[in-house]
DNA sequence: ATATATTTTCATAAATCGTGTATATGTATT
DNA sequence: AATACATATACACGATTTATGAAAATATAT
């Protein structure tokens, strides 16, 4: 990951609107609909914040007949994390960890309940 | 930590400048004039970009004389790591189902409602 | 082909950011 | 008190980003 990557990404996390995305995302995929669902950005503007944390790299995206299916790319956060940990004290000895550290905290979202009918 | 710090955050290391200067302070406490030569950054800019970093909290100071040393704020910067560890540890969901098209948790309204035609 | 649902792109005014120059605030030294 | 040095802030102004609504591209079904 050059510096640049590394800037784009931060600055693409450096958004309220897109963190809100990614936080969104943190459960798994979701299509655009559901991300509107989720995070309440109407649809042009969350469009366009796709399209910058897509440009950052940090999403992959699948297509499904009408559907576009948005998830994080969890190669490229784990190197961001990595990243910013050689900034914090402990040289990182977690590049190489497998499993997650201790807490993934299912319910944080908002995206969780989503009720149209 | 909450939301709009951590955007803070991003903010800050978001910027090839500011990048430059933390880069710079993981070799350990500095004074200004020894970050403007390890930087090469001018002094009023380097101070703004200072007094950003220092507003999102990610550094310390210290007075010694006219000097003023920053460092890292090491505590800071893992909470950062760690937050952004919990967008990359969330692997075993439907990551790797390359499989059809997601029916999904029942909770997740969004798509059941745009087929309901 | 026509209609419809989903997502992206365009356009533009408002806000914010970035950077250089000048100026100010401290703090020691004489 | 006056000087010198280190750091911080103020201001100005062009560049970038954001918000918002309209239009367009894409894919599917009838």
């Amino acid at each position: 990951m050059t510096d640049e990557n590394l800037i784009d990404a931060l600055k693409a996390l450096g958004h309220p609107l897109r963190l809100r995305i990614v936080e969104a995302l943190r459960a798994g995929e979701r299509n655009v609909g559901e991300i509107e669902q989720a995070t309440g950005i109407a649809q042009p503007g969350l469009s366009q914040q796709l399209a910058v944390i897509r440009a950052a790299g940090l999403v992959q995206t699948r297509k499904a007949a009408k559907l576009v299916y948005y998830s994080l790319d969890q190669a490229v956060l784990a190197g961001l994390r990595d990243r910013i940990g050689t900034f914090a004290g402990t040289p990182t000895d977690k590049a190489s960890a497998a499993g997650p550290p201790p807490t993934r905290h299912p319910a944080t979202g908002v995206a969780r309940f989503a009720r149209l009918s």
